[in-house]
DNA sequence: GTCTATAACGTGATAGAC
DNA sequence: GTCTATCACGTTATAGAC
């Protein structure tokens, strides 16, 4: 009803712009106070320290991957493919608007620059977020529809690291990367890419 | 003959040490100075800039990883599993001498950040360490050894990709994490896994 | 909840002696 | 080739007015 909007959350919003964009050592509280259109030590009211601000950030990130993951529950509940590409489409979204990267990837590269705070909450993100893919690849595979060997966890892991990399190699080499990796990963599952690959 | 070492080149070392350790944007040149017992102007003597100092160091990655597989390749030039052994330990020297990350993801998720002339000697290593890989799996496969489905180049990006992500996921959730993720590439070529995996 | 003002510090970089 | 000394700047963070 106000037309002011929550101010924490539009400062958590560039926060994480400026995370995927340029990691957490490479930005500044000025880089998101001059974004808003206010004061440095505006945000400081909100997150005293830049460790506060980082766990915040991580936090929110696992708490909307939840929250995404809970949808899609409900719409997809049956089909391991819908799920799967649901998932695919996270990092495709981060490559689209403005070649992000995975917020994962960033902090476990400055993970002993970073305050601990920030390093609980990103393990609790990732494991998470693995855990939940292994689950769909092990259902995909009981109906028949994804072909691989090793266990579902495994098999998530190496998914995982590879949408990672994947991500930041096309920084280097082009967006064309991505997609090449990303079909490679449903060729090695047995499935057509009906994500658009290019 | 003399005692004293080449300052130039025990600075690139301990810059490398560094980047892989902390990233580019995280290490100082008070921190290289220091580590060698030499003043902060004494380096700046070698690298003028920062970005002359990423630019040697990213070179100086290229030209070894051009060695190296020259090495290689007269040992095991006909050896397919033996050459892709070579390239996994790799990264897995990397785990093992005290959790560091890959020199081309770290720059990689920093990238918008860091010189130009770091970015194109990155580009530059990234291309060779690749399109080495799909050489390697592409004989492998003419070989009957190596079993995948698309093109080498494909394939090669993956396996680049997922080792670059594993050996970050490897920080936040264990070492554990990355011989797992070695052992899932292995089989998903088709292969036993013959590097140590624990 | 946002502001002004400022403290305290680390950084990349340079000048000039030795 | 390394040193001392210093500069200009950006950073996180705090005190206190409004």
């Amino acid at each position: 009803m106000t037309g002011k909007v929550d101010t924490r959350q539009a400062i958590l919003d560039r926060a994480a712009e400026l995370l995927q964009e340029r990691g957490f050592n490479a930005f500044s509280y000025k880089d998101i106070s001059t974004h808003l259109g206010i004061k440095n030590a505006a945000v400081h009211y909100h997150f005293p320290t830049k460790s506060d601000l980082g766990a915040a950030l991580m936090r929110r990130y696992r708490e909307r991957f939840d929250a995404w993951v809970a949808e899609l529950e409900v719409r997809h509940a049956n089909d391991p493919v819908k799920r799967l590409d649901g998932y695919l489409s996270v990092p495709l979204s981060y490559l689209r608007n403005g070649r992000k990267v995975c917020p994962i990837g960033v902090v476990e590269a400055e993970f002993d620059t970073i305050p601990e705070a920030m390093r609980d909450e990103t393990r609790a993100f990732d494991a998470r977020s693995r855990a939940w893919l292994a689950e769909v690849l092990e259902e995909g595979r009981a109906s028949g529809i994804f072909r691989f060997d090793g266990s579902a966890a495994d098999k998530a892991l190496l998914i995982t690291a590879a949408l990672q990399g994947a991500l930041q190699v096309a920084r280097a080499g082009g967006v064309r990367l991505f997609f090449v990796a990303l079909r490679q990963i449903k060729r090695d599952l047995g499935v057509a890419a009906s994500v658009p690959t290019g």
